[in-house]
DNA sequence: GTACGATTTAAACAAACGTTTGAATCAGGA
DNA sequence: TCCTGATTCAAACGTTTGTTTAAATCGTAC
């Protein structure tokens, strides 16, 4: 049948590409030819580079905030879940999805191309980016003010934007990481990543607020 | 005279429209015609686009480094810092130095692209990046370490990423964080965002460490 | 005033970009 | 086999990119 077989191609090559060298360093051209198609092909089934951008994205996005939701609603169903339970579980899904299973080794195409993605200039892709995490930021947001009735709204928020900041940044960097640490640090296990970030920002969001911040 | 008036005008224009746009979404003709010289100027004074990017960000970035310094060794003066401390040394220079002394109001321009060059594909500034954080990093970490003898030393190097992150990440988006909070959040009140990050970063970095990673 | 290095200017450069075109090729049903 | 719609292909499109060039202009010391 061959579905749609030079469409997946260009979508593996441009998400891989787009990791590693970004989304305006990376051209059609490039994405082609690594994809073994026509330089048209792109044009021809996704009508522009910024819907491609965006097929590549939301291929990915979609199914980690359905995951996240799910995780959430599980929690939820069995008891109140503790703030690192919920923090576990809005980290965890962008994180393991990374996990090539294929090849054994976790590439991290996925959470290079977010991390790259939610600092980007570009006004269009925010939008993008707020419109997709409307729901998760309400329900993430309303569980954690469960567990931290003492955590004001502003700061909750903060808090939450601080939390997602340890994460994209992590996530874009993250093909350096061992340089930075001179390979203390190793992104590729990511069960350990996550026992790391789950703890730090957890306690992050029990803190104390600042005095003088009372609401 | 006129000491590199224009120089100067080229750099501030160039910093500005990088923060806006991103240093690819920045074309050589913009920054000529904003900073009101000739398309030529850039190669002329700077030799590249590539050129002009590091003097524009190291001309922030030294003097912000250097402050971090001088603050945490005022602190290690007077006796040995705090957590809350060190973190504050680290996270304010970057912050307050986008706090535009004329306008009054804080443009936030300088923090806005230093997140972004924190999170670029592109290896030859993070290879400068690396190169600025180096004393940087070894420093803090070491100040933290004393500070908490129970975190090893991955999980510190950890820690401290995430800190980056969470800094970086809210400098990228601060043009747009009214919009993700519904003007819950305000960037521009350095001094409250100081106050909200010092206390979450903190508590991350005292946070108890993962089990089965004792080290 | 004249000469000279520094700077600015307009113009053009080659290269790369995303996109479009129209013919060639493919697959499957009538 | 022929037809039809979907897909692929090589080629070219018009822009925009960063950079270079050579002449014009400026500022200053002699």
């Amino acid at each position: 049948m061959g579905t749609q077989e030079t469409k997946e191609r260009i979508l593996d090559a441009a998400e891989r590409l787009f990791a590693e060298q970004g989304f305006a360093g990376t051209s059609m051209r490039a994405i082609t030819t690594a994809a073994g198609a026509n330089l048209a092909a792109v044009n021809y089934h996704f009508g522009s580079k910024e819907s491609l951008i965006d097929a590549v994205f939301t291929r990915r996005i979609r199914p980690i905030n359905e995951e996240r939701l799910e995780w959430l609603d599980r929690l939820e169903a069995e008891g109140d879940p503790s703030v690192e339970q919920i923090v576990e579980a809005f980290l965890a899904p962008p994180l393991r999805v990374s996990q090539d299973p294929v090849e054994g080794q976790s590439l991290l195409h996925v959470a290079q191309m977010i991390g790259h993605a939610t600092s980007r200039p570009d006004s269009r892709i925010k939008e993008m980016l707020v419109h997709q995490f409307d729901t998760i930021i309400e329900r993430f947001t309303r569980a954690l003010s469960r567990q931290l009735p003492e955590v004001n709204h502003a700061q909750l928020l903060w808090r939450f934007l601080f939390m997602v900041g340890s994460m994209a940044h992590t996530m874009a960097i993250s093909k350096d990481i061992k340089g930075y640490t001179r390979g203390l640090c190793d992104p590729n296990d990511v069960d350990g990543l996550i026992d790391a970030m789950v703890p730090f920002v957890a306690a992050g969001f029990r803190a104390p607020v600042p005095v003088g911040d009372s609401k």
